[in-house]
DNA sequence: TAAAAATACTCCATAGGTATTTTAT
DNA sequence: ATAAAATACCTATGGAGTATTTTTA
């Protein structure tokens, strides 16, 4: 199963026409029409019937285009968390350590943060005063 | 967004380890990274972290994993919907008809049965006699 | 006969495989 | 030194397009 067909059965299902579902799915008919053959194909059940001058959909094609719009949504819901959950893991990071903290484990847990955090610009800076070292995030 | 994607990412979540998801999904391990990619490609975000010793989940891609699940199991249902609609749509069905019955409109009726439910095998018997006529699913 | 889907074919992109290299422990 | 992922490269399958044919209302 791809995703590629559900999006084109559910165009056709709407349409209940290949050319227009064709220019929905932004393709040509003829892919529209090998994308629900190979549909069919995999699933091993007719879906749609088809003749020169109408479409329906077979009662195999009805219980399926529900679940297939279900599916759809999920998967656009399942980029919508990572893409949020992904967003805040860049922009820079500054750090400033004071005296011994400085030479104590931090290089490994530098490298740590750096390569579980990829989009975060870490900047790590010894200092003896406290002056001028800050974390800004952002 | 591709199931085939999705099917690797979980397998690599669930294994933290390329080959070892390589033999769960039947292919081989540089197909999974190449997969995992295109995956990340696709959303724009890291969902995995790698290195040559260990394999993390990013915070977007642990984000990413149920939705995925969830996505994947929708997919299976809305197939078994299919399937299980399709169910029945298949057989031999006997009809008989008689005297007028016979020629008022069967035709373009067991052509449009023929259509709708393709995998069904319609056999039309017309009959002055009621004896002999019979309807049979199975 | 006209509108719509199927077919035939061609081309390109993507998927996947093997061999090898890189990397981190 | 070793185990694991990345890379390079090649091949093949699938996807999509154009042109054409078939079908039915």
């Amino acid at each position: 199963m791809e995703l590629r067909w559900m999006r084109a059965f559910v165009a056709v299902a709407t349409e209940l026409n290949y050319g227009r579902a064709a220019l929905v799915l932004h393709v040509s008919q003829p892919a529209v029409s090998q994308q629900i053959r190979q549909l069919e194909r995999d699933i091993g059940v007719q879906l749609v019937e088809r003749s020169s001058r109408s479409v329906r959909l077979t009662m195999a094609g009805t219980a399926f285009l529900p679940r297939c719009q279900e599916t759809l949504a999920g998967a656009d819901a399942a980029v919508r968390a990572a893409r949020n959950a992904g967003d805040g893991e860049h922009g820079l990071v500054r750090v400033g350590f004071v005296g011994a903290m400085a030479s104590r484990g931090v290089s490994s847990l530098t490298s740590t943060v750096r390569s579980r955090h990829p989009g975060v610009e870490l900047r790590i800076s010894a200092s003896d005063h406290s002056r001028g070292t800050r974390a800004v995030q952002g």
